[in-house]
DNA sequence: CTGGATCCCAGGCGATACTG
DNA sequence: CAGTATCGCCTGGGATCCAG
């Protein structure tokens, strides 16, 4: 409550645009990947089975192979999820999340859990402010 | 468990590309609000109390004004935030949590609580992917 | 003081074609 | 099968100037 030079200290090193450390913030840091436009698709749909690349792609629908490798990689490097290559004659690699991205569907479920309940809400919101242009 | 003709029902609407309907889906409704650059710093900080247009453009930093400006918009439209003008001789505005928005900010704590705990091993992880190339 | 209008760039993302 | 490489679009978002 008392003055702070700047603003809250929590927002200190929050915004991505500061070019001094990178994923400085967990929050932002965090929530840049989840709010990506297919972090929690392919992590959902890696939760009801470990995946292959193929069917992950079947599986989330409509997603390119760029993004879909690359979007993986990203999550592989967080450490969500893991990936194990099969030498087969056609190498066949297979997709699974690890404990700690089982662990962020927890977290990821309640806000989920919250958007559902209250997504009436919401339109109904947007429809008024829309109607009183 | 069953087969699905195209992928799980739950992704039928997901992807923000669908252009049949927008907001279509609850959490990619949310999570594209949430995931926005600034709209978690604003929300957190009209937690801590309703503030006008330019005491929220210190408290939250170096965001422009233009940003502000929108993403206030935005977040009033969902009916996150309230807006009250003030007809003093220059114009105040003070913007306000709603009822929803305040909902909102508990189950972004507990995603944001994850993200402190985890963020780590996140960067570990990183570390450990980076260093293997 | 609180915005709106405009300009412009970087980066996200999709489409397509090629490879081990 | 599981990617990589390249291109090109479109949007997010910063800077700047204008207005009530």
């Amino acid at each position: 409550m008392t003055r702070e030079p700047r603003g809250n200290p929590l927002f200190a090193d929050w915004p991505t645009g500061r070019p001094a450390e990178p994923g400085a913030c967990p929050i932002r840091d965090v929530l840049d990947r989840v709010g990506q436009k297919w972090t929690l698709l392919i992590l959902i749909s890696l939760e009801r089975a470990p995946q292959r690349f193929s069917a992950l792609q079947r599986s989330v629908g409509d997603i390119s192979k760029r993004m879909l490798t690359q979007t993986l990689r990203e999550l592989e490097r967080d450490g969500m999820i893991s990936r194990t290559v099969y030498p087969t004659k056609p190498p066949s690699v297979e997709y699974a999340l690890t404990e700690l991205g089982r662990s962020s569907l927890q977290p990821i479920a309640t806000l989920s859990d919250w958007a559902s309940a209250n997504h009436d809400r919401i339109r109904a919101a947007r429809a008024a402010y829309d109607a009183a242009v």
